[in-house]
DNA sequence: ATTTTTTTGCTGAATATTCAGCCAACTGAA
DNA sequence: TTCAGTTGGCTGAATATTCAGCAAAAAAAT
């Protein structure tokens, strides 16, 4: 009988362990997110993970170890976003560049909650280098993906003055401040709205390659 | 001999008061930048400005009206100097377009100090709405000289399949994206890539409006 | 199988520190 | 003299971190 709940079924200790640890990080987004980083303190984050006031300088050296693991978790989880739309796209450039870039606005890694954490930390930035320079090899390895797209695109379409570099960046830069508009409206338009606004952008970029769909006349 | 010194020249209460609070303010922004906003504790406002610890309760209730103060401060310096560049600028909307897209780049606003202490404040924004709230009728402003100014473009330029709404929001998004940037890596190049990104968006965009200047090799 | 020992995830109280806000005293312009 | 502006000592509340101990799980012994 207490077998069969799901729930219930019983845990290693590895397990255990292993979950609690994941419950705290969750437990800290959602902190960070309700009450900003400021007044995230400890004892919330345990009492969001339902556990005791002391876990969290068991399972983790101390209050920024706790910061730290919780950042390199949601970029571990966006770059498996990343690659996976990368993966399951079709395989043309084109494709593969528009795929990636929805990606970016799918809810499970957008949405306020989300945002309002990245943003966090990008506040912190300045003063705690360590917490972006875990994330900016991955960020390099995106951005050189995203050039090579870009200049495969360039060459097929025989574009004039357009630069891969430039226009990778840009893009990048654009997909970065549409997330902003997540975190300072509310969600669900706000992604649709990114969409759009990505979509009109390689229009723009690549006519040959993004014909034009819909004339959104709104 | 006291009174040549310009740094001693006397003040008038009223001067004297109005110039420890912009201290105030000052060092709020230089202690966000360096220590991020956690860390940032009124006495260490205080030192900043060198006043004494009690002072920042004299001149602000609370020290949470102190970082909505500085975040007035920073919000009223950014509209000037949007729009200045605006009167300053030449008579076409393609001239102006520009103007205010590059004003955004020019380091009295756009520094890693100024980048660090808005977003912090983008981090704390979903915690506390009041602190956004105060900027979001500037923002429509601002929105809607946007807009306008990319719809007179794309009449006069006979643009096809160009939207208005979509194509201000794009470079508004861009333009936030950009800062990012100047937030994570180093000052000025990021400034320079910055204004080198922007125009070449507007480029693709408006091709008629903003012809080739130089082929960035590079 | 049963009991004993060891391991370990976890608890919650204790500690030391930090800090926002308060206030009584001080200073110099009006 | 008056009192706006300033100083710096003080306090109570909040909080990160420590730690002694609990209880269940795992391992070892019987």
């Amino acid at each position: 009988m207490t077998q069969s709940q799901p729930q219930t079924a019983p845990l290693s200790r590895a397990e255990g362990k292993q979950r609690s640890r994941q419950k705290l990080i969750t437990a800290t987004i959602n902190s960070i997110a309700k009450r900003g980083f400021a007044d995230t303190t400890l004892a919330r984050v345990a009492e969001g993970a339902g556990l005791s006031r002391g876990i969290v300088n068991f399972h983790f050296r101390t209050k920024d170890a706790l910061f730290l693991e919780t950042l390199k978790f949601m970029s571990r989880e966006y770059r498996e976003c990343w690659f996976r739309a990368l993966d399951e796209s079709g395989p043309s450039p084109a494709e593969k560049l528009e795929a990636v870039l929805m990606a970016e606005f799918e809810p499970p890694i957008s949405n306020r909650n989300r945002m309002a954490v990245w943003f966090a930390f990008y506040g912190e930035a300045k003063s705690r280098p360590t917490y972006m320079s875990s994330c900016t090899e991955l960020d390099d390895i995106i951005h050189d993906t995203l050039i090579n797209l870009c200049r495969t695109i360039i060459e097929e379409g025989d574009y004039e003055n357009r630069n891969a570099d430039i226009i990778a960046f840009g893009i990048s830069s654009l997909t970065e401040g549409l997330t902003l508009d997540i975190l300072l409206n509310t969600g669900a338009i706000s992604l649709d709205r990114g969409k759009e606004v990505l979509r009109s952008h390689l229009q723009a970029l690549f006519p040959k390659h993004f014909p034009i769909t819909r004339c959104t006349g709104n």
